[in-house]
RNA sequence: GGCGCGGUAGCCAAGUGGUAAGGCAGAGGUCUGCAAAACCUUUAUUCACCGGUUCGAAUCCGGUCCGCGCCUCCA
């Protein structure tokens, strides 16, 4: 089955395939970095991330773009709160989002880009769309008409005709020609940082300089976009308008947005109290592999219930995975291969692959490595998984974790070593062949209180740590 | 008001015409010095509700109710 994405523009399952059938030009909308990025920001990433992963597990190749907004109101309102400048403000953020992300193991895209070293090839594309009649000026501000680009709201299916009964409209901030004019280029303010440009000095929009960024390193038409939701209007829109009044040409190929997170069954937002960062989370001791299994283990495209006995089920989950890996890799077998099971395993593969093709049905995918390891373990205890089908099991859990990457525990800072971890056991298992098992016990204890785990089985003691 | 996503067991969640995946939690059991791990059994005659189409519907159609998002630079 090919590769399939749900794309918003059409709205529809289509196969996918990149432009020139090699390389992914995939540009993802990333933070603004004014602050502490929180889990919800985080949904989208790790689906940005699986998504990655999924496109070079299918041999593309990937040239995937991020920006970073660092200039923007917030950043300037809370740079001059802080008595910053604003690339002294946002370099400490910008910092705090790759170690977050880092932390939730999502691979860093071919190229990170940044609004304030584009300014000069935005005011250019302003000055281009000007020349063609797209803009208008109103107090020093430049505005993109939307009268201009006919298919403006095909993207969002939002209706142009008549009032948006209910909806908020700003009408007077500024002097727009159309409320849904957006700004391209904003005149200067007093206080506020500027750049100089042919239209005056000022700062870019938001919109420009994703558009900009992404034509620049991608080229006029590229594979992906990605984003949340709540992107889809204005941004995205907005994004297509300039590009394509700029080149004529269709600017995106395949939309794919990410649904966006609740906490506990209602919205994340900081008056309910239930908004949080991944520091917070990772504060009250949940480990970081749960959190990016919690977003990942959710289809994209479903708004995502995040909850603490969520978290609580997600570690869970890892420990039966790790406990079947463990058990792959350290468990004595008879010789010889069993073709069932061989041909199992290699079943649960393609259908682990097939489940991530169909719109990377991550919760589907899982199910079948799942469905494996109980076929696996069941073979295991009657003694019908043989030494040569430890293959196959290794080559669906590296699979599996190629995607996930949530088996290999975050290194913790432990206060023993292996070691010490492997003379205590042997202390431990004379004292059990003497019948001492207080002792037995205490050693465990022991043990457990340095975060290490022993297990007794058949074919001798097994250790992890917590 | 417009556009969009969704309502499946205690919780999370797959399944888009053929007779309800998977994970977590719970109960009982096997194994074990104990524990852990693992396995077995068990937990939705039923998929928000009502009507329709069909041999057959969680899946299609119509209607109703409910949750959420967007409709001003919020993932």
């Amino acid at each position: 089955m090919p590769l399939r994405f749900h794309n918003t523009l059409t709205q529809q399952l289509e196969d996918f395939q990149p432009l020139d059938g090699k390389t992914v030009r995939m540009y993802t909308c990333g933070p603004t970095v004014y602050s502490y990025v929180h889990i919800g920001n985080f949904r989208t990433f790790t689906f940005q991330d699986i998504l990655r992963r999924t496109l070079r597990a299918r041999g593309f190749t990937l040239d995937h773009v991020m920006n970073i907004t660092d200039v923007e109101d917030k950043i300037i309102r809370n740079a001059v709160q802080h008595n910053q400048s604003i690339q002294q403000y946002t370099a400490q953020y910008t910092e705090a989002f790759l170690a977050d992300s880092a932390t939730l193991r999502l691979q860093r895209p071919e190229r990170l880009v940044f609004a304030t070293e584009h300014i000069t090839e935005m005011a250019e594309a302003i000055e281009k769309l000007s020349a063609s009649n797209h803009t208008y000026e109103s107090d020093g501000s430049v505005y993109f008409r939307i009268g201009s680009f006919p298919s403006y709201g095909r993207l969002s299916k939002i209706n142009l005709d008549g009032n948006i009964a209910g909806a908020r409209v700003d009408v007077d901030e500024y002097e727009k020609d159309d409320a849904r004019d957006f700004v391209l280029w904003k005149a200067r303010k007093p206080g506020e940082p500027a750049w100089p440009a042919s239209c005056g000095e000022g700062r870019p929009g938001w919109h420009i300089e994703c558009s900009v960024m992404a034509m620049k390193y991608l080229g006029e038409t590229i594979d992906i976009h990605t984003g949340g939701v709540d992107l889809v209007f204005p941004h995205h829109e907005n994004e297509i308008a300039q590009s394509e009044a700029l080149t004529g040409k269709q600017f995106v190929r395949y939309w794919l947005h990410a649904e966006h997170l609740m906490v506990e069954g209602q919205k994340m937002s900081k008056s309910l109290g239930n908004f949080y960062t991944l520091r917070n989370i990772l504060e009250k001791g949940y480990s970081p592999e749960a959190v990016r299994y919690l977003l990942a283990s959710s289809p994209y495209r479903k708004q995502l219930n995040f909850t603490f006995d969520g978290l609580k089920g997600a570690a869970a989950s890892i420990d039966r995975l790790r406990n079947f890996e463990l058990r792959v890799s350290g468990g004595v077998f008879p010789d010889g291969e069993n073709p069932e099971m061989s041909a199992r395993a290699a079943q649960a593969l393609t259908a682990f692959d097939a489940a991530l093709d169909d719109d990377l049905n991550t919760a589907d995918a899982l199910a079948a490595v799942f469905e494996y390891i109980r076929d696996a373990n069941t073979a295991m205890d009657s003694g019908a998984f043989l030494s040569a089908n430890t293959a196959s099991a290794r080559a669906l859990l590296s699979r599996f974790d190629s995607i996930f990457d949530v088996l290999k525990p975050t290194a913790a800072e432990s206060s023993i070593s292996d070691e010490q971890i492997e003379s205590l056991i042997a202390d431990r298992s004379k004292a059990k062949k003497s019948r001492d098992f207080d002792r037995a016990d205490q050693i465990r204890a022991e043990l457990l209180d340095s975060g290490v785990v022993i297990e007794d089985t058949r074919d001798g003691v097994r250790w992890k740590r917590k």
